[in-house]
This record gives structure tokens, C-alpha cells and sequence, in this order.
DNA sequence: CAATTGCTTCGAGTTACTCGAAGGTGAGTT
DNA sequence: AACTCACCTTCGAGTAACTCGAAGCAATTG
């Protein structure tokens, strides 16, 4: 089964600039092209975009993410390399989701005053409490 | 209490580039000077500050960040608009936080699959499981 | 057969920093 | 007093990873 770079980037939920992207910078070493210079996308290279929007969404640089790959294609002596990748990758998104759980608190906080404020109309608001000094102090 | 940059930046997790970016950038409107034209942060403006450190790292846009602080020196008529942002911000952060468990299965995948083959030593390794197509393919 | 669709490359633009150079100020040392 | 150090300043340039638009080619469609 081959794809178009439209049909690729529906699939994996991505732009066809990055998939462009991506290529023009050695990520894609195989993807094909058809008679008129188009790309064509076989699963294999789904598979191993799959990897790369993986390891972008968890914040790995474009650069590192070309290491692996080099990695990858140099064969079973880099195994380790790369398993010491996917731990340092494994450790920062799991710090990463702790840190969004973290941030999610203070927005849940946010949204349920808010809520508060609009519940009683006409709130008694000396302060404004997410303004910390008042709009008239900042001159 | 007030705090310099340096200080900023260490309690806040964040360098000091950063800082200087969002107060040129009108988002740290309260931000005094002192005599020698230092910066010189009070604790409300850290309370701020934490706030756009969370808008940002949860993926609000600067752009989005700044109209947000705009709304909130606007008074009360605003809340329901600030209200709607943060619901937005709350739901965006919960998808983030699913799709970035989803890559850690991906990841952790990865890390177990590197594991057994360093496990046993010398492994039978026709095909490169993590090359779909082979590098010899490659031309 | 002209228009539309969908791809191509190329180069420029964008966001949010990130950094280094050049310079001012105050405190401490020789 | 002069020097050095630490810390701040501004300004302008650089960076990563896209993002977009223009110009052009090929196949399909009315």
C-alpha cells in the first residue's frame, strides 16, 4: 500500500511542511518518488514517521532524532545508544506529563473561580484576585 | 520582598532571556526599576509570572497570553471571556497530557525492545525490527 | 481545451526564545 | 585611586522547527 503526502499527513495528524520537512532533512531516507518527482509513502515509511512524530511530540530535537536514526541504520552495535535514548526520552515525558498534570491544577483552579465569579453575579470583588496589584497602581 | 532577575529566573525554572522577553514583550506590566535601571521584581509579579510560565508550557500562544492579561486589567466584564480561555486551555492540556501517554506506551515499547535484545546477547536478528526496510535498500 | 487539482521546489516569514557584545554600576581589594 | 568582579542593562543577530506563498508541472475533469 502507497500513499500521498496528503494521505500521510491525515494519518498522522501532522502538516504536509513537516512531512516536507522531515524528508528534505534525512529522516525519510526512503521514501520513493513516482514518475512526476512525487513522494510516494509505502507503510514502512508510516512506520518510521510514526517513530519521528513520537519522539518530536515528547520534545526530542529534529537533530537527535537524525542521530537515532543514523543509529538505527548502523546495526545491532548501537542498541545500546539507542537504548539509552529511549530511557532519557522515557524519563523527560514522564517528568513532562507530571509537570502538565501540575500546570492542569492551576488552570482547574483558574477556570472553577472564574465560575465562582460568574455564579454570583455582581461579586463582591475589592480585588480582582487574579490581578495582583491593581490596574490603577500601574501608572 | 523583591526580587532581582537572576532570582526570578531560578525560583521560576525559566533563564533569564525569558524573562527579559516577556517583560519587553508588555506582559510583566507591573515590573519597577530601580536607580540603576535593574529590574527589580515584587512577589505579585512572580503570582503573574507563574501564570504565564503555565499559559506557556501548556501551549498558549504569546499573542494568547498577552490578550489574556489585557482581559483581566479590563475588570469584571471580562471574566466570561477569561473563563472561556482557561475551559480552552484546560481541555487542550488534558488532550496533551492523553497524547503524551499514548507516545510513552509507544516509548516504552521501545525501551523493553531494546531491553530483551541486549538481554540475550547475540541475538538472532533477521531483520532490524525498528528498520522496516532494510539500510542495504536504501541506495 | 481550458480549468482545476495536487503535487513540486525555493525562498521568505514566524514564534519564542537564546545568545553575545558592549557598556554601566557598585562592592571589595590592592 | 585604580582595578577587578559580579551583575545588571540594551541591542542586534542567530536558532529551531516549522509555515506559507509563489511559480511551475502533470493528470484529470467539465
Amino acid at each position: 500500500m502507497s500513499y500521498t503526502i496528503h494521505e500521510v499527513a491525515e494519518k498522522m495528524g501532522i502538516s504536509t511542511y513537516s512531512i516536507r520537512y522531515y524528508h528534505e532533512h534525512g529522516m525519510l531516507p526512503f521514501v520513493q518518488r513516482d514518475e512526476n518527482n512525487n513522494r510516494v509513502f509505502e507503510d514502512s515509511d508510516l512506520e518510521w514517521l510514526n517513530i519521528i512524530v513520537c519522539l518530536r511530540a515528547t520534545g526530542m530535537s529534529v537533530a537527535r532524532i537524525k542521530h537515532y536514526l543514523a543509529l538505527a541504520q548502523d546495526g545491532d552495535e548501537t542498541v545500546p545508544e539507542r537504548y539509552e535514548m529511549m530511557k532519557e526520552q522515557q524519563a523527560q515525558t514522564l517528568q513532562e506529563i507530571k509537570d502538565l498534570q501540575q500546570h492542569l491544577a492551576t488552570i482547574n483552579f483558574k477556570v472553577d473561580h472564574y465560575a465562582a465569579l460568574m455564579e454570583n453575579h455582581e461579586p463582591d470583588s475589592f480585588i480582582p484576585s487574579d490581578l495582583q496589584r491593581k490596574t490603577a497602581v500601574s501608572h
